[in-house]
DNA sequence: TTTAGTACCTTGTATTGCAAAGTATCAAAA
DNA sequence: TTTTGATACTTTGCAATACAAGGTACTAAA
């Protein structure tokens, strides 16, 4: 894939990663590698310097909380929980994906 | 509509705009105004001080050209049409946009 | 000449994704 | 004990973009 083509997924992303994030959280909790492991699943390819501040962001907003847990394997993990606010905003944010598919559709006739 | 839900769709917005524009030039030559109600018309609402610049960066990178066309009402109009190039990209779009659709729908279910 | 309508453009700001580098923990190897 | 490698979390600087707000310019009608 060359640089321009992935520059236009990496636009598109933008804007869904937030939704993306509390999609994966609504199933289960996580820490950063499990999500960036669902991500990558799904095609949606993100870097740690991406995910990592906007974890942060969404648990300022109260979106998600998280427990440290130690691991066998290195240091402990911090697993991100979605609350009810953030539950409520993941509800939003399907309507807002929704409408955008039928806007694009719209368009793309 | 509330200012976060607003918030919302405005970041969901983001990437996909410029594939809407050269959606919109690839059934019609079109000038600005022309474009804001066809955006409006598909529920996607984008303000002056977005659009033109947005046509600035596209006719730049070659992906529309223009002309300009006395009005009867108004100033002249600047027409814009879609390039060769642009109808390139509007296909990378395409693609894109399909695998965004597919990766949100693999993350959702 | 002034006013209203239309059209195009610019500036400043906030947000966001990313590359790159940094900090910290743990366990196994030297 | 010290070093190394793997893992995990964080921060900094940068570029792109959407938007609010304000500005410039042309035309026709009052």
């Amino acid at each position: 894939m060359d640089t321009s083509s992935e520059n236009v997924r990496s636009q598109m992303r933008k804007g869904v990663l937030e939704y993306c994030i509390l999609s994966i959280l609504s199933n289960r909790e996580a820490y950063a590698s499990n999500i960036l492991e669902e991500l990558k699943a799904a095609n949606m390819l993100v870097v740690e310097g991406t995910l990592y501040p906007l974890l942060i962001r969404q648990k300022n907003q109260g979106l998600l909380s998280y427990r440290w847990e130690e691991s066998t394997q290195g240091p402990p993990r911090k697993y991100y929980v979605i609350t009810d606010k953030g539950r409520a905003q993941l509800a939003e944010m399907d309507a807002a994906w929704k409408e955008l598919v039928d806007s694009i559709n719209a368009l793309r006739k």
